[in-house]
DNA sequence: CGGCATCCGAATGGATACTG
DNA sequence: CAGTATCCATTCGGATGCCG
Protein backbone atom coordinates (compact mmCIF):
# COMPACT_ATOMS: atom_id res chain seq x y z
CA UNK A 1 0.00 0.00 0.00
CA UNK A 2 3.04 2.05 0.83
CA UNK A 3 4.19 1.65 -3.00
CA UNK A 4 3.32 4.68 -5.12
CA UNK A 5 2.78 2.27 -8.02
CA UNK A 6 0.48 -0.27 -6.56
CA UNK A 7 -3.20 -0.58 -7.60
CA UNK A 8 -3.99 -0.62 -3.55
CA UNK A 9 -3.58 3.02 -3.94
CA UNK A 10 -6.27 3.81 -6.07
CA UNK A 11 -8.72 1.76 -4.18
CA UNK A 12 -8.09 3.48 -1.10
CA UNK A 13 -7.88 7.23 -2.33
CA UNK A 14 -11.37 6.12 -3.86
CA UNK A 15 -12.97 4.83 -0.36
CA UNK A 16 -10.76 7.60 1.22
CA UNK A 17 -12.24 10.73 -1.02
CA UNK A 18 -14.18 13.64 0.50
CA UNK A 19 -17.79 11.97 -0.29
CA UNK A 20 -17.15 8.02 -0.25
CA UNK A 21 -17.01 7.76 3.14
CA UNK A 22 -19.86 9.57 3.68
CA UNK A 23 -21.65 7.62 0.86
CA UNK A 24 -20.49 4.39 2.22
CA UNK A 25 -21.95 4.88 5.46
CA UNK A 26 -25.24 5.98 4.32
CA UNK A 27 -25.59 3.04 2.62
CA UNK A 28 -24.85 0.84 5.56
CA UNK A 29 -28.07 1.83 6.76
CA UNK A 30 -30.40 0.73 3.69
CA UNK A 31 -30.41 0.77 0.45
CA UNK A 32 -31.35 4.52 -1.32
CA UNK A 33 -32.11 6.41 -4.06
CA UNK A 34 -30.28 8.94 -5.21
CA UNK A 35 -32.63 11.80 -3.63
CA UNK A 36 -32.48 10.06 -0.64
CA UNK A 37 -28.54 10.01 -0.60
CA UNK A 38 -28.67 13.32 -1.50
CA UNK A 39 -30.16 14.67 1.04
CA UNK A 40 -28.55 12.40 3.82
CA UNK A 41 -24.90 13.47 2.72
CA UNK A 42 -25.25 16.80 4.17
CA UNK A 43 -23.40 19.45 1.40
CA UNK A 44 -23.49 16.73 -1.68
CA UNK A 45 -24.23 18.28 -5.22
CA UNK A 46 -25.60 16.36 -8.34
CA UNK A 47 -22.19 16.26 -9.63
CA UNK A 48 -20.11 14.67 -6.87
CA UNK A 49 -22.60 12.37 -5.70
CA UNK A 50 -23.26 11.02 -9.15
CA UNK A 51 -19.19 10.89 -9.85
CA UNK A 52 -19.01 9.07 -6.59
CA UNK A 53 -21.44 6.26 -7.38
CA UNK A 54 -20.02 6.12 -10.71
CA UNK A 55 -16.75 5.20 -8.85
CA UNK A 56 -17.77 3.23 -6.14
CA UNK A 57 -19.57 1.36 -8.63
CA UNK A 58 -17.04 0.57 -10.79
CA UNK A 59 -15.19 -0.70 -8.12
CA UNK A 60 -17.73 -3.21 -7.49
CA UNK A 61 -18.42 -1.84 -3.79
CA UNK A 62 -22.16 -0.55 -4.59
CA UNK A 63 -24.68 -1.60 -6.92
CA UNK A 64 -27.11 0.29 -9.22
CA UNK A 65 -30.31 -1.43 -9.79
CA UNK A 66 -32.57 0.48 -12.52
CA UNK A 67 -35.96 -0.31 -11.36
CA UNK A 68 -38.48 1.72 -14.11
CA UNK A 69 -37.65 3.96 -17.20
CA UNK A 70 -40.65 6.51 -16.94
CA UNK A 71 -40.23 7.73 -14.49
CA UNK A 72 -36.66 6.79 -13.42
CA UNK A 73 -36.72 5.22 -9.62
CA UNK A 74 -32.73 3.89 -9.42
CA UNK A 75 -31.67 2.10 -5.43
CA UNK A 76 -28.53 1.86 -4.62
CA UNK A 77 -26.97 -0.62 -2.02
CA UNK A 78 -23.96 -2.52 -1.06
CA UNK A 79 -22.12 -5.18 -2.77
CA UNK A 80 -20.24 -7.86 0.23
CA UNK A 81 -16.80 -6.22 -0.41
CA UNK A 82 -18.95 -2.50 -0.06
CA UNK A 83 -20.80 -3.58 3.08
CA UNK A 84 -17.23 -4.59 4.57
CA UNK A 85 -15.60 -1.87 3.42
CA UNK A 86 -18.36 0.61 4.82
CA UNK A 87 -18.25 -0.96 7.86
CA UNK A 88 -14.73 -0.07 8.83
CA UNK A 89 -15.54 3.62 7.55
CA UNK A 90 -18.36 4.12 9.98
CA UNK A 91 -15.90 2.34 13.00
CA UNK A 92 -13.13 4.88 12.04
CA UNK A 93 -15.94 7.74 11.86
CA UNK A 94 -16.97 6.78 15.13
CA UNK A 95 -14.03 6.89 16.77
CA UNK A 96 -13.24 10.22 15.43
CA UNK A 97 -16.69 11.58 16.93
CA UNK A 98 -15.64 10.14 20.49
CA UNK A 99 -12.26 12.12 19.64
CA UNK A 100 -13.87 14.81 18.82
CA UNK A 101 -13.57 17.15 21.79
CA UNK A 102 -10.18 16.69 22.24
CA UNK A 103 -9.29 17.36 18.85
CA UNK A 104 -11.20 20.59 18.72
CA UNK A 105 -9.70 21.97 22.27
CA UNK A 106 -6.38 21.09 21.02
CA UNK A 107 -7.01 23.46 17.96
CA UNK A 108 -7.62 26.45 20.19
CA UNK A 109 -4.73 25.69 22.39
CA UNK A 110 -2.14 26.04 19.75
CA UNK B 1 -21.36 13.86 10.55
CA UNK B 2 -23.52 13.79 7.64
CA UNK B 3 -24.66 17.51 8.47
CA UNK B 4 -22.41 19.77 6.43
CA UNK B 5 -21.96 22.38 8.89
CA UNK B 6 -20.96 19.82 11.53
CA UNK B 7 -16.79 19.98 12.46
CA UNK B 8 -16.46 16.46 12.62
CA UNK B 9 -16.81 16.70 9.08
CA UNK B 10 -13.34 19.13 8.42
CA UNK B 11 -11.75 16.11 11.07
CA UNK B 12 -12.50 13.93 8.91
CA UNK B 13 -11.17 14.90 5.55
CA UNK B 14 -8.26 15.63 7.14
CA UNK B 15 -8.31 12.34 8.38
CA UNK B 16 -9.21 10.55 4.81
CA UNK B 17 -7.42 12.84 2.53
CA UNK B 18 -4.98 11.37 -0.20
CA UNK B 19 -1.80 11.10 2.28
CA UNK B 20 -3.24 11.07 5.88
CA UNK B 21 -4.13 7.40 6.22
CA UNK B 22 -0.60 6.39 4.78
CA UNK B 23 0.94 8.99 7.06
CA UNK B 24 -1.20 8.06 10.37
CA UNK B 25 -0.63 3.94 8.93
CA UNK B 26 3.27 4.70 9.30
CA UNK B 27 3.14 6.07 12.13
CA UNK B 28 1.88 3.04 13.94
CA UNK B 29 4.97 1.25 13.62
CA UNK B 30 7.08 3.35 15.35
CA UNK B 31 8.31 7.05 15.55
CA UNK B 32 9.93 8.27 11.95
CA UNK B 33 11.69 11.20 10.90
CA UNK B 34 10.64 13.26 8.06
CA UNK B 35 13.03 11.36 5.72
CA UNK B 36 12.00 8.17 6.80
CA UNK B 37 8.00 9.12 6.54
CA UNK B 38 9.35 10.18 3.24
CA UNK B 39 10.63 6.90 2.42
CA UNK B 40 7.78 5.03 3.99
CA UNK B 41 5.19 7.09 1.82
CA UNK B 42 5.91 6.44 -1.75
CA UNK B 43 5.08 9.14 -4.15
CA UNK B 44 4.91 12.13 -1.53
CA UNK B 45 6.50 15.35 -1.72
CA UNK B 46 8.06 17.54 0.63
CA UNK B 47 5.39 19.98 0.54
CA UNK B 48 2.89 17.24 1.12
CA UNK B 49 4.39 15.70 3.89
CA UNK B 50 5.26 19.19 5.62
CA UNK B 51 1.80 19.93 5.10
CA UNK B 52 0.07 16.45 5.86
CA UNK B 53 2.14 16.70 9.47
CA UNK B 54 1.24 20.05 10.27
CA UNK B 55 -2.58 19.28 9.87
CA UNK B 56 -2.64 16.54 12.16
CA UNK B 57 -0.05 17.90 14.69
CA UNK B 58 -2.58 20.60 14.75
CA UNK B 59 -5.46 18.18 15.53
CA UNK B 60 -3.50 16.87 18.10
CA UNK B 61 -3.12 13.81 16.53
CA UNK B 62 1.01 13.74 15.55
CA UNK B 63 3.04 15.25 18.26
CA UNK B 64 6.23 16.85 17.16
CA UNK B 65 9.63 16.31 19.07
CA UNK B 66 12.41 19.10 18.21
CA UNK B 67 15.35 17.24 19.85
CA UNK B 68 18.06 19.81 18.36
CA UNK B 69 18.67 22.60 16.45
CA UNK B 70 21.68 21.85 14.05
CA UNK B 71 21.57 19.61 12.43
CA UNK B 72 17.58 19.78 12.98
CA UNK B 73 16.18 16.33 14.12
CA UNK B 74 12.75 15.99 14.07
CA UNK B 75 10.51 12.62 15.52
CA UNK B 76 7.28 12.53 14.97
CA UNK B 77 5.14 10.14 16.87
CA UNK B 78 1.30 9.62 17.43
CA UNK B 79 -0.60 10.71 20.45
CA UNK B 80 -3.16 8.63 21.98
CA UNK B 81 -6.27 10.14 19.59
CA UNK B 82 -4.01 9.50 16.42
CA UNK B 83 -3.10 6.12 17.68
CA UNK B 84 -6.42 5.08 18.34
CA UNK B 85 -7.76 6.62 14.57
CA UNK B 86 -4.56 5.56 12.94
CA UNK B 87 -5.62 2.05 14.36
CA UNK B 88 -9.23 1.65 12.45
CA UNK B 89 -7.50 3.45 9.25
CA UNK B 90 -5.11 0.34 9.50
CA UNK B 91 -8.14 -2.00 9.59
CA UNK B 92 -9.35 -0.36 6.90
CA UNK B 93 -6.68 -0.53 4.73
CA UNK B 94 -6.59 -4.58 5.36
CA UNK B 95 -9.84 -4.94 4.54
CA UNK B 96 -9.96 -3.21 1.43
CA UNK B 97 -6.52 -4.89 0.52
CA UNK B 98 -8.02 -8.09 0.97
CA UNK B 99 -11.10 -6.88 -1.41
CA UNK B 100 -8.95 -5.86 -3.88
CA UNK B 101 -8.42 -8.96 -6.30
CA UNK B 102 -12.41 -8.61 -6.61
CA UNK B 103 -12.20 -4.95 -6.69
CA UNK B 104 -9.86 -4.85 -9.61
CA UNK B 105 -11.66 -7.94 -11.64
CA UNK B 106 -14.39 -6.02 -11.37
CA UNK B 107 -13.13 -2.92 -12.79
CA UNK B 108 -11.88 -4.69 -16.13
CA UNK B 109 -15.09 -6.90 -16.41
CA UNK B 110 -17.51 -3.60 -16.38
C1' DC C 1 18.29 17.48 7.87
C1' DG C 2 13.91 19.47 8.00
C1' DG C 3 11.55 22.29 6.39
C1' DC C 4 9.22 26.99 3.93
C1' DA C 5 8.14 30.16 -0.36
C1' DT C 6 6.92 30.57 -4.89
C1' DC C 7 5.14 29.20 -9.17
C1' DC C 8 2.17 26.82 -12.09
C1' DG C 9 -0.47 22.97 -14.21
C1' DA C 10 -3.96 19.58 -12.90
C1' DA C 11 -7.70 18.08 -10.50
C1' DT C 12 -11.65 19.04 -7.54
C1' DG C 13 -15.99 20.59 -7.00
C1' DG C 14 -20.13 23.97 -7.03
C1' DA C 15 -23.93 26.42 -9.83
C1' DT C 16 -26.73 26.33 -13.39
C1' DA C 17 -29.15 24.64 -17.16
C1' DC C 18 -30.76 20.87 -19.66
C1' DT C 19 -32.66 15.98 -20.88
C1' DG C 20 -35.35 11.34 -21.03
C1' DC D 1 -36.55 11.43 -10.76
C1' DA D 2 -32.03 10.76 -11.97
C1' DG D 3 -28.87 12.20 -13.87
C1' DT D 4 -25.54 14.88 -17.82
C1' DA D 5 -23.07 19.07 -19.84
C1' DT D 6 -20.87 23.20 -19.47
C1' DC D 7 -18.55 26.75 -17.17
C1' DC D 8 -15.90 28.59 -13.74
C1' DA D 9 -13.57 29.29 -9.02
C1' DT D 10 -10.99 27.04 -5.73
C1' DT D 11 -7.89 23.81 -4.21
C1' DC D 12 -4.40 20.26 -4.67
C1' DG D 13 -0.13 19.09 -5.37
C1' DG D 14 4.50 18.64 -7.75
C1' DA D 15 9.03 21.05 -8.99
C1' DT D 16 12.29 24.04 -7.77
C1' DG D 17 15.02 26.89 -4.97
C1' DC D 18 16.33 28.60 -0.54
C1' DC D 19 17.41 28.74 4.48
C1' DG D 20 19.01 27.61 9.49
Amino acid sequence: MFDALCPSRQALSHVTGRWAPLVLTSLTEAPMRFAALRRAVGGISDRMLSQTLQQLEADGLVIRDVQSAIPPAVQYHLSDPGQRIAMKIRELIDVVYEELPGIMAHRTTS
